[in-house]
DNA sequence: CAGCCGTGGCTGAGCGAAATCATTTTCGC
């Protein structure tokens, strides 16, 4: 079936971010640059920080500093970074940066990116062989000068020609989805192991962040297990990086790297939230335990000598007078004090779905696309089915739209759903085509190359156009008196928390849906979207497709006289 | 370098695990 042809109808809002990118971008290469040079750790560590902090930071920096706002206010951020950063959206770099590249070659930090190249071997690489580049790095080990040089051997010489030959992990980060299909067969796989009494997946995966580095495998086991054997002997493992009595690191064929850790039944839950993190989050709840008196690892919570907590999840967060907090909102962005005042939200689940949120292209047979994703949603009990047929302005006056809605909501009808069906519009069009539709819908960007439909779409409800969305903040300002949908294309899934966090922060509620592929896989899409809508505290009251269908019919309608307020 | 309360000087998460080399480095949360 022919896709229409990408278009982006929103300048991207990624050009607003760059200004956050690129301080995180100085701020990273700094701490690599100081960590070489074998700088204060705790430095270095400051420059991280900030650099993590940053780039992902739901606020434009160069809109702050162009506002002179306070940036010390920023979380990792002090007087001197905050100098800094000024620095570097006005000019591009800073002067800290250039002085560190007087000393070291920009692209030490290549190097240290290889496995099993660090801080420390970089630098010998470069300052004993001359080693600036990847391509230095290959000549130098092909020529065996590696193994000649103390603390290398023919074995570090062996790994480092493996690594750039791309026989290890590539170190990109592979869509939620996809790291899904993998993780999924190996859970399998380590079931099945002898001894396995529960295998688990947590880390970022288990955090749904949109894309994920690594999938890490938690195991407890009896005495004697077999979870390292049946991993590092799984069909697609391509190289074993470590494996040891208790840890693995394996890589698979499509360049993921898999961790996995066994632990004894008492540590199961002090492990899973230890590896399920974020960093962030640990350290936070560790230190509420230091201020306890506990010490918190991943084998229990233990007070002295004696372990006091460990065995679920529940009972470590017990241990430091938490609530449970849920894996989505693990991440040091304020669920701590929620959870210690018992304010945590109530997280949208996907069962609250009463319906789902399909896009219809021009390209498409609406009725077949319809269909399929009705039957998807009648068989997880739901009542209703928003439509949004794409308008792209060229093709308007040459569709009858009349008919495409009607074929859709007999498509609907079929599998006895009640069809809410909407136009989705080009940025620019400021009236609807069509007097018999329940919402209109406007584009907002977030779709890659080659991809028709945005992973964003602003159901307008009766707001006027705004501007081009050119912010999150922006985007979701555009949104206001309508909703933000979103939907659960793996592809298309990316990014989207900046958005999703100002849209909850400024009470945009949310529609959730699977965009509904005729090939099926609604169920995993819904649940992605909604799993992306948890990262961002977002409880069912503000998920329009909670609701009932004459609810959302009331909240979605055109308001067509409704206009500029002042 | 940030953050904290002893507002100038201190602490900062920190350890386990494994590889690899010969005792240190890397990596992970």
């Amino acid at each position: 079936m022919a896709r229409a042809a990408a278009k982006s109808h929103v300048p991207a809002d990624s050009s607003d971010r760059a200004a956050n990118l690129r301080v995180a971008a100085v701020f990273g290469e700094i701490a690599d640059l100081l960590e070489v040079e074998g700088q204060n750790p705790f430095r270095v560590r400051a420059y991280r920080n900030a650099a993590h902090e940053l780039g992902g930071l739901g606020r434009d920096l160069a809109a702050m500093v162009a506002a002179g706002d306070d940036l010390t206010e920023l979380p990792g951020v002090g007087d001197d970074l905050a100098g800094k950063i000024a620095e570097i959206v006005d000019t591009g770099s800073c002067a800290a940066l250039d002085e560190l590249h007087r000393a070291w070659p920009p692209t030490i930090h290549d190097v240290m990116r290889v496995p099993g190249v660090g801080p420390r071997r970089a630098r010998s690489l470069f300052e004993q062989l001359a080693v600036r580049t990847l391509a230095d790095l290959r000549a130098a080990a092909e020529q065996r000068k590696i193994r000649e040089l103390p603390g290398f051997g023919a074995t570090s010489e062996r790994n480092i020609l493996d690594a750039l030959a791309g026989l290890l992990g590539t170190g990109r980060r592979l869509p939620l989805a996809d790291a899904r299909v993998h993780g999924e067969r190996l859970l399998a796989r380590l079931r099945a192991a002898p001894g396995v009494i529960e295998a688990v997946i947590a880390g970022s995966y288990r955090r749904a962040l949109a894309t994920v580095g690594d999938l890490d495998f938690l195991v407890t086991a009896r005495s004697h297990n077999g979870a390292i054997a049946a991993l590092v002997g799984a069909p697609d493992v391509v190289h074993v990086l470590a494996e040891g009595p208790t840890r693995a690191t394996v890589v698979l064929r499509s360049g993921l790297q898999v961790d996995l850790r066994v632990v004894g039944r008492d540590s199961f839950g002090a492990a899973l939230h230890y590896f399920t993190g974020s960093k962030a989050h640990n350290i936070a709840v560790r230190r509420l335990g230091v201020a306890r008196g506990l010490k918190i690892n991943e084998y229990g919570v233990f007070r002295d000598e004696r372990r006091i907590a460990g065995r679920t999840e529940a009972s470590v967060f017990a241990a430091v007078d938490l609530q449970f907090i849920p894996p989505e909102l693990r991440e040091n962005r304020g669920e701590i004090a929620a959870a210690r005042a018992g304010e945590l939200p109530r997280l949208v689940a996907a069962e609250q779905l009463r319906g789902d949120l399909v896009l219809v292209e021009v390209g498409d047979e609406a009725s077949a696309v319809v269909a399929a994703a009705a039957a998807a949603a009648r068989a997880r009990g739901q009542e209703y089915l928003l439509i949004v047929h794409e308008v792209p302005a060229r093709a308007r006056a040459h569709v009858d739209w009349a008919a495409r809605l009607k074929a859709a909501a007999a498509a609907c009808a079929e599998h006895e759903l009640a069809p809410l069906q909407g136009l989705e519009l080009d940025i620019s069009q400021r009236t609807c085509p069509d007097e018999h539709v329940d919402f209109v819908a406007a584009r907002l960007s977030h779709a890659p190359r080659g991809a028709s439909h945005p992973a964003l779409l602003r159901i307008v409800g009766g707001a006027r156009e705004g501007d081009a969305a050119r912010d999150p903040t922006a985007l979701v300002r555009m949104a206001v008196g309508g909703a933000l949908a979103v939907v659960g294309d793996p592809a298309r899934l990316t990014a989207l928390e900046p958005e999703l966090q100002a849209a909850r922060a400024a009470g945009v509620p949310v529609v959730l849906g699977s965009g509904g592929e005729p090939g099926g896989g609604q169920a995993s899409r819904l649940e992605l979207a909604v799993s992306q809508a948890r990262r961002a505290w977002f409880e069912a009251e503000a998920v329009v497709n909670s609701r009932p269908l004459a609810e959302v019919r009331e909240l979605l309608a055109p308001r067509r006289q409704a206009r500029r307020r002042a």
